[in-house]
RNA sequence: GGGCGAAUAGCUCAGCUGGUUUAGAGCGCCUGCCUUACAAGCAGGAAGUCGGGGGUUCGAAUCCCUCUUCGCCCA
């Protein structure tokens, strides 16, 4: 093994890409189906290949790794499945905005040159967000890197399609759908996303046409510019009020066509006037009233693709071809002018807008490809509520049986040239109709006419859902496919579960009939210092990369890992990176220096601990042994359970409040030259921080395979490919334990007292014990040395003194400390911080008294935790007891 | 309108099924230290009526109700 010298600060740009390197050239992360070993698998929610990777991906793919990597070192055959995703809109609106900036439109570059420039931004895009997750140290398998258009992908997708369509699942549908006049495309419910909006609640008057020129309806309306497009107006069958104007008809104000009035129970009452427009080309629940009411209606267009008025008869003159918003307000104006506005009132409402682009999204009547989802939905359900899939945190469950119980058709169909086309060909005869639904490309129809592909692409989140199987070769019956499936955990956001989770879960029972996953973990979002998530608009991200070069993949994998509390957001400030960091920063810095502190303390190889006759093994060997056990069983308890930020904080304390402050500094002495007790302070300091690197690889996977490759001694080559630790019972030592924790807590208390006092750091004292029990006695005898250093005592005696002068204190176990410091206490001082000591003490005790006085309590409460009771109050008596005679030997 | 979540030290957050918690951590703050692994460090310290109120219980930061504030989702 090289001894090198390391640097006296880790330099983690130094070391972190040839690391990479090292790992790709032992291919650690390639699945080997033939291995024999237990699979476990992680598929990664693709990346939009739109842009470069930001915090919150650097988030969940940190998360994915800890596991991955955990899982990898228990012995499993992991799979961890990286890959990118085509995001139709997304991409295509990036691609547009790029075009837009030239001084051109994808119209004039004309279908197949813009997916070809297209391609152009995917190859760009796609293959930095991979770069960067190697730069967070993402262990993914990349021989099996998959792109949602990959031409294998694809023919997963038109199966699917093809297979629904067969099963009667996939449909042509001629209805009301969310349309984004931004984007020009259809979008789903989801993706249609609500947003509060300060509105206005126009009350318009509707003159009736009994030739009066008298009467009128009034009805109230957030949309005024749809009323061109209405056929009639509907009360409810109760409402009494307006049973008088039923069957009669009215004008739409400022033109003279004329619709009737008629019923409908769908109105709700208490809404406006009572009275509601009906509008089916340009509102669903329209839609819906139009098609349950008894009379024909038409369904007239009065908005087009652009969301502007069109040339229509219907609509007046002055407004065909304004835009929405500038209809609106004119529309407005004009019928203020002929008195035809009764009121206006503010009004808060929830608008539907674009997911992608913001843009106020358009209900508009269209044909459409839809998928029923019921019937689908039912398996799905059934899983989670029979605990096949669960999620963590658990609520979101609930979240995701809401959805799937309430679930309503799936619109697929986008008017987009970027992603998978819809594989539907048209007979272009008259009156022959057919529509031919295939995977491969028929040449002509049944009918022997010309046949018209269908323009539209699918909705992208139609290719996202068969990620878990496509991905593995799905349809075809593949190695992988056997092998690979189901799998086991995905780690994705809570803002996907309805796009991505709830479908792939259905999508997994439809194609395969079983779950892809069993375990839903959903991280938090990243969040600025004023708790706003991270967006591109806002300007308010952080870019991994830049952490990566500041502080290393580690300390950004660590802040990570220790802020994503099950699923809580994480807070990360742009604007003090320094102390966003510095936890993860420092504690690399801390182990690289521990790691230093050994290599520079070695006397050639040293013996490892199973060469050791255990009686060599002084108390603190046995105890930060024992201690180590007791981290194994933590930090694996904590990964096993998902408890990723709990692992982190184990491992943190352990090394640094265990191993750095305390072990190292006990063994000091010993490394120095041959001096005795030397091989088992390095066999001891050796395994441990061996198996600390272990226990910290996961999160942290560079520094410690850096400084695995420089620890002397027979392993594995590569901390990453190498075993995971298990607790041995054998170095449990809970009596060592007590013994240390002894010696620790007098260290601490003269410690405490040479501050409190103002002795200078390196003035000596000498402290006087006396000892609560046998244990305590032996201990701190075997110990001696160890305090006498760390507390810079000179003498210690366990025999007391003459002196009577002096600062006190008392040890949880009842341990009396005495440090005669002579002129330089002052006893009055010291009598009023005893008599704090004391009443602290008399506060608890008094408690606890109460407490164990209660019949109620010893008689009901458990007799362990009575028992620990009793401990505590005998303690605090003892203790408070002695500071009462130290308190009379100082003449308090 | 319905649902979910959050409120704990100056800041960011832990606290898993009520009793090893005398409420913790990191950062920040105060005091003293360049003790040759680490000043990105060491030693010591200050700092919280666990959002308000009520309840259940022998016992509540933890369970229930309610109010306030904030955030998210659904319609």
């Amino acid at each position: 093994m090289p001894e090198r010298e390391l640097a006296p600060r880790y330099d983690p740009a130094a070391i972190e890409s040839a690391i990479y390197q090292r790992w790709i050239d032992a291919d650690i992360f390639t699945a080997d189906r033939t291995s024999g070993k237990d699979p476990y698998v992680i598929v990664i929610p693709p990346p939009n290949v739109t842009a470069v990777l930001h915090m919150g991906q650097g988030l969940n793919n940190t998360l994915q790794d800890v596991i991955i990597r955990f899982e990898r070192m228990r012995g499993r055959e992991v799979l961890w499945l990286p890959g990118t995703d085509h995001a139709g809109i997304a991409t295509q609106n990036v691609v547009e905005r790029a075009l837009a900036k030239e001084g051109k439109t994808r119209q004039e570059l004309g279908r197949e040159a813009f997916v070809e420039r297209v391609w152009k931004h995917v190859e760009w895009a796609g293959g930095t967000i991979l770069d960067q997750l190697k730069a967070i140290g993402a262990s993914c398998d990349w021989s099996r890197t998959r792109f949602t258009l990959d031409e294998d992908y694809s023919a997963a997708v038109k199966r699917v399609f093809v297979q629904l369509y067969e099963d009667g699942l996939v449909y042509r549908g001629h209805r009301v759908i969310h349309w984004c006049p931004r984007c020009l495309t259809s979008l789903s419910d989801e993706e249609a996303e609500f947003h509060d909006r300060e509105g206005r609640l126009w009350y318009i008057r509707y003159p009736l046409t009994d030739g009066s020129g008298q009467g009128h309806v009034t009805v109230a309306t957030t949309r005024p510019e749809t009323m061109f497009g209405d056929v009639c107006l509907v009360h409810h069958p109760d409402d009494e009020q307006h049973r008088a104007v039923t069957g009669k008809t009215v004008h739409i104000p400022l033109t003279d066509v004329g619709i009737p009035i008629d019923v409908s129970s769908a109105v709700e009452r208490g809404f406006g006037t009572g009275i509601l427009k009906v509008t089916p080309a340009h509102d669903a629940n329209d839609f819906d009233i139009a098609n349950g009411m008894d009379r024909e209606l038409d369904r007239p267009v009065v908005i087009d693709e652009h969301a502007r008025m069109v040339d229509t008869d219907r609509v007046p003159d002055v407004l065909r071809g304004l835009d929405r918003d500038e209809a609106r307000k004119k529309l407005v104006e004009l019928l203020k002018a002929d008195g035809l506005l009764a009121k206006e009132e503010p009004y808060q409402h929830a608008v539907r807008q674009c997911y992608r682009c913001g843009t106020v999204v358009e209900p508009r009547l269209s044909d459409q490809w839809f998928v029923d989802m019921k019937g689908l939905a039912e398996p799905a359900l059934k899983a989670h509520r029979e605990g096949r899939v669960r999620f963590i945190p658990e609520r979101w469950g609930k979240v995701y049986e809401k959805w799937l119980t309430e679930i309503r058709d799936w619109n697929i169909s986008r008017q987009l040239w970027w992603g998978h086309r819809i594989p539907a060909w048209y007979c272009e005869a008259e009156g022959c109709g057919k529509i031919i639904v295939s995977e491969d490309e028929p040449e002509t129809c049944d009918c022997g006419a010309a046949l018209r592909r269908d323009e539209d692409v699918l909705d992208t989140w139609f290719s996202s859902w068969l990620w878990p199987f496509a991905t593995l070769g799905w349809p075809k019956e593949t190695e992988d496919l056997k092998h690979f499936y189901p799998g086991h955990t995905l780690v994705t956001g809570p803002d996907i579960i309805f796009f991505w989770v709830a479908r792939m879960i259905m999508g997994g029972y439809y194609c395969l009939g079983e779950r892809p996953f069993e375990t839903v973990y959903l991280n938090g979002i990243v969040r600025d210092s004023l708790h706003r998530k991270m967006s591109k608009s806002l300007g308010n991200g952080i870019d991994p990369l830049e952490v990566v070069e500041r502080y290393g993949a580690d300390a950004l994998r660590y802040t990570a890992v220790a802020g994503a509390a099950a699923g809580a957001d994480v807070v990360m400030d742009r604007d003090d990176m320094d102390a966003t960091f510095a936890a993860g920063r420092n504690l690399g810095n801390k182990l690289w220096n521990v790691a230093r502190f050994i290599l520079s303390n070695l006397d050639g190889t040293p013996p490892s601990l199973s060469d050791l006759d255990t009686s060599q093994l002084e108390l603190a060997d046995r105890w930060i042994l024992s201690r180590l056990q007791h981290a194994t069983r933590e930090v694996t308890d904590h990964l096993d359970a998902f408890r990723l930020n709990e692992a982190a904080g184990a491992v943190y304390h352990f090394l640094w409040d265990e191993l750095a402050d305390w072990y190292v500094e006990q063994a000091k002495p010993r490394l120095q030259g041959k001096a005795p007790g030397g091989d088992a302070a390095r066999a001891t300091l050796i395994a441990t921080f061996e198996t600390t690197l272990r226990l910290l690889h996961p999160i942290m996977p560079f520094i410690t395979e850096e400084l695995w490759s420089c620890m002397p001694g027979e392993r594995e080559p590569l901390l990453a490919g190498a075993a995971w630790p298990v607790p041995q019972a054998d170095l449990v030592d809970v009596d060592s334990e007590e013994r240390f924790e002894l010696v620790k807590s007098l260290v601490s208390a003269i410690r405490t007292i040479r501050a409190e006092y103002g002795v200078k750091p390196g003035k000596g004292v000498r402290a006087a014990v006396e000892t609560a029990s046998n244990l305590a006695r032996e201990a701190i005898e075997a110990q001696l040395g160890t305090v006498e250093r760390l507390a810079k005592v000179e003498e210690l005696t366990l025999d007391g003194f003459d002196e009577t002068v002096g600062a006190h204190a008392v040890l949880p176990d009842g341990t009396a400390v005495f440090v005669p410091l002579g002129d330089a206490i002052d006893v009055a001082a010291e009598c009023g911080r005893l008599a704090g000591e004391m009443e602290r003490l008399g506060k608890q005790l008094h408690a606890v008294t109460a407490k164990l006085a209660n019949e109620n309590f010893t008689t009901r409460a458990p007799a362990e935790v009575v028992e620990r009771e009793r401990r505590k109050e005998q303690t605090w008596r003892d203790q408070r007891d002695t500071l009462a005679v130290k308190r009379r030997s100082l003449g308090c």
